[in-house]
DNA sequence: TCTGGGGTCCTAGGACCC
DNA sequence: TCTGGGGTCCTAGGACCC
């Protein structure tokens, strides 16, 4: 089911998003560790290879981030608990939201979730629903609820479109609401550089800025014929729409269909020999044709990336001349697609990736 | 001090066909 | 000697997000 916004849709759309998700779902089942510094990454060892995904708001506070190497989140805060990436548990956990989230009713009528990931949803009113009352106060009883059914902590955007609800929960955070609509849009967002928009991240910010538009005011009094023509016929329109904060997708409660499944590994020490790397190609192969199983649709297509020292990323891909699950006959394609990489470096990360076919009744 | 692991979508160029 | 125009598929790579 999809709900449409704007002037002859919805009205409202809710972005959730638990605070410090993984840091949070590890601080509730050990409670010691409440007002400490904790770090989600990894293997949870900061001496190892490996980086942050979640730092509790206490670790922020040393300067610690997402993205960061657990070896310099060591280095900033030497007290902070680390800890490993634990799937299962956090899987468990956004099922636990997500079912509440599911379940809640608005203006008498179910609402539509759109899950973005572990730890986000877009949410509107249902078809069909009554009167909607303030969006904030809503806002709060969404709020609770999550709480409620899981004992974790959620900020709430509101917005007239899912751009600005996204945006507005940023605003919210930690543990509060916010509301972004074409209303406040331009006092709120106008002088903010074009990075902070959903969708433009720092290389896009630099070219932007080649043309001469560095904020979000700018980008919306740009020509969109002329971004067009300097960044393309899709992606420049679009640029300029999320300078105005115009977004007219639907919110879509349809699941997530998966199109492939990878699995890479970062080596902890470079690989020199590439027999290893050959073994390795397959060892990983066969890890990702265990996700592939799960969803029971074959592969179409095999993709390999590859870090080499000094660092740089390849990749590179072949469609198999038939569909396949076997492990076997994924491996060796892998495998094969080493030829097309000159063997005069070391391998630092190996990643393996299968396009599966689509499933039968589309996407 | 180096830069994870899991994804999605877009673009550009070449091959190939009619 | 010059070689259109449209379409699809394949491959590599870029960019972004959580």
């Amino acid at each position: 089911m999809t709900v449409r916004q704007g002037p002859e849709g919805q009205p409202w759309v809710l972005h959730v998003d638990l605070d410090q998700f993984l840091a949070a779902v590890e601080v509730l089942r050990h409670p010691e560790l409440a007002g400490l510094p904790v770090v989600v990454g990894g293997r949870g060892d900061p001496t190892e290879r490996g980086v942050v995904s979640t730092a509790s708001y206490e670790a922020r506070a040393f300067g610690v981030g997402s993205g960061m190497p657990l070896r310099v989140a060591a280095r900033k805060c030497p007290e902070a608990v680390f800890l490993p990436v634990d799937k299962e548990a956090y899987n468990e956990a956004s099922a636990q939201v997500m079912a509440a989230l599911r379940a809640l009713t608005w203006g008498g009528a179910p609402v539509v979730l759109e899950v973005l990931g572990w730890d986000e949803a877009f949410l509107a009113p249902g078809p069909a629903h009554g009167e909607l009352g303030d969006p904030r106060e809503y806002a709060g009883r969404v709020r609770s609820a999550v709480l409620e059914a899981s004992g974790l902590h959620c900020s709430v955007g509101i917005g007239d479109n899912k751009l600005r609800a996204k945006i507005a929960t940023d605003f919210g955070k930690p543990r509060g609401v916010w509301q972004l609509t074409a209303q406040n849009w331009q006092e709120v967002m106008g002088r903010r550089p074009t990075t902070a928009l959903w969708g433009i991240g720092s290389r896009t910010g630099k070219r932007l800025a080649a043309l001469g538009i560095d904020t979000v005011d700018q980008l919306a009094a740009s020509d969109a014929r002329a971004l067009a023509a300097e960044i393309g016929p899709t992606m420049g329109p679009w640029f300029h729409r999320l300078g105005r904060g115009v977004d007219t997708s639907p919110v879509d409660a349809t699941p997530w269909v998966p199109r492939a499944h990878g699995r890479e590994e970062t080596f902890q020490e470079d690989l020199e020999d590439w027999h290893e790397v050959a073994e390795a190609t397959r060892r990983i192969t066969r890890r990702a044709v265990e996700d592939i199983d799960a969803e029971g649709r074959p592969a179409a297509r095999v993709g390999l990336k590859i870090r080499l020292r000094p660092f740089i990323t390849l990749s590179r891909s072949l469609t198999l001349p038939e569909p396949s699950n076997d492990p076997d006959v994924l491996a060796e394609a892998a495998v094969s697609l080493l030829d097309r990489v000159e063997h005069d470096r070391p391998v630092r990360l190996l990643g393996v990736r299968l396009e599966m076919v689509p499933p039968p009744d589309g996407y």
